[in-house]
DNA sequence: TTGACAGTGCGACTAAGTCGCATTAATCTT
DNA sequence: AAGATTAATGCGACTTAGTCGCACTGTCAA
């Protein structure tokens, strides 16, 4: 438990490793795909932790304002969250099987990025790319 | 009124031009930014017409189903809706003074995208791209 | 082992959106 | 111009996602 890079940065800044957060980490660890404040309550009741629906939300918050969870919105859907340390990636969501995929980030792309928010005088602190269709196996 | 290509494309589907229906229109085409179904309600009553929420929402629903209006979700902020006939572009959120300025699509960006479709084998039927950050004013 | 206080549970609240159903009004027909 | 038809509306009750204050509790450093 030491030796994990999240407790230990948790630990260095001062906070404290509850069992609620203990539960929450481990359901996102657990998670292949980024899930909602609900699903992961449910996640962490089903692993034994009582935990209350205000602490998860809290939680949540806490871990992402620590860079231990990333926040995914993606549309139409309620806020959703992953762990942090998978790369910069983007997603991909099925329209048909609800399935989201990780797209690992391109480099045109970034690129891309960069130029047009230049062109209109914009200082981009964070973007959102997300497609919405069919995944291989639902085509 | 009958020369609106949306009230004929309207009229052809066999559907009524009602008060609630014009001034949803009439509000999404006073608008220079996406608007919120509770912006687009107040615009309405603004503009003298006694129109329900109920009926906002389902006003919306209905055109964007017929292609008039556009949805637009802003990872954070409510579903918000644009009129259809502005051409493709993208949405850059200033998180200071929360402005949405529109972006022209960058043909660059989009050849990015669909080559990052077929390497992960997806199809792609919509997409979301957006910047937050900074505008011109704020930075 | 205990005191301090970060973190928790509870419960009441808000915002955004949905739904069923009786009624109204836009359009068609004559 | 007066009905008839039925799309669309208003009302109100409901749901879902998330927030907040406050008293209590569990973690951890001393």
């Amino acid at each position: 438990m030491d030796q994990d890079p999240f407790f230990r940065t948790l630990r260095a800044g001062g906070h404290r490793l509850t069992q609620a957060r203990m539960a929450v980490i481990a359901a996102l660890r657990k998670a292949s795909a980024p899930l909602s404040a609900a699903e992961i309550l449910a996640s962490c009741l089903a692993a034994g932790a009582r935990i209350d629906r205000a602490t998860a939300y809290r939680e949540l918050e806490f871990l992402a304002s620590s860079g231990i969870a990333l926040p995914v919105r993606l549309e139409g859907r309620s806020l959703r969250y992953e762990i942090s340390d998978r790369g910069h990636h983007h997603h991909a969501v099925c329209l048909k099987c609800e399935n989201i995929q990780e797209v690992k980030a391109d480099a045109a792309l970034e690129a891309a990025e960069t130029r047009v928010a230049k062109r209109v005088g914009f200082t981009v602190l964070r973007h959102a790319f997300e497609l919405f269709g069919l995944c291989k196996k639902c085509r």
